[in-house]
DNA sequence: ATTTGTTACTTGCATATTGCAAGTATAGTA
DNA sequence: TACTATACTTGCAATATGCAAGTAACAAAT
């Protein structure tokens, strides 16, 4: 078989395109993880809303294939890998915050963000390559 | 049966709460095209994604539901409404306008949101109560 | 008066995604 | 050797999505 890897977008709107790629319950769960220097596996599934380990293991490969995230070894027996956000993976700051600001502003039951959440900015979530 | 109608959220979080609201595929498609001034049914059916016809009824519903959007009646024989972004809804329009800039900025197959979208702001979105 | 068309849905069903529980592989520690 | 930990995979039930077709209420054309 060819390996059929197009991605095939519902529409040319961006929107639509962003909501294509990071529109699920879960992936932009992960990314905000990662903004928060979760990197391990371990990391991820110790977040209280739970995500289910199948699951993750799936949205780890999507984010690495979309180059959202990067992964690297950390140790080589057994292989483990951490994962960080690439920069493409740190402009998606801004969304999340929009996002939780409204949630804050009009879902009472929900907690305000932390401050230097709020204030964060993309680049200085980008790990440096050394 | 008691109707059991409480919110129940994956956590505190105010991201995880957004994403319980409005994280999926079609529920922000709904939303922009409101911000467009799109407001009946045939005109979400015919934006470029195709939307399938029940999923449309049920965001309509849940959207409602969650206070995002109201629903008047633009006529009474048959009985047809229109659909209209609240307060609520609207100031959804930053959360959308990130996504887009994000798309824009990270997939090449996706088309520039326009500059008016880009520009507009949450306020003009919210049709008065006359 | 009957047919055709339009709008706004609902229903049925196949497929895909999600969620839970359990299992596996590779190692370190007692 | 047994126990524990990390990072997954697998199986399967429950839920959501996507497609096609059907329905209800009316308006307009024949």
């Amino acid at each position: 078989m060819a390996d059929n890897n197009t991605p095939n977008y519902r529409s040319e709107c961006a929107l639509s395109t962003a909501l294509d790629v990071i529109g699920d319950k879960w992936s932009l769960l992960v990314v905000r993880d990662m903004c928060m220097k979760k990197s391990r596996y371990g990391d991820f599934l110790s977040s209280p809303e739970g995500i289910p380990t199948n699951i993750l293991a799936n949205r780890l490969r999507r984010l690495e294939e979309t180059g959202i995230l990067e992964k690297r070894p950390y140790q080589l027996k057994p292989l483990r890998y951490e994962y960080f956000l690439t920069t493409k993976g740190a402009n998606l700051l801004p969304v999340i915050q929009q996002l939780a600001i409204w949630a804050h502003q009009h879902i009472p039951e929900c907690s305000a963000p932390p401050e230097w959440f709020l204030n964060a900015k993309p680049e200085n979530l980008v790990k440096a390559k050394g």
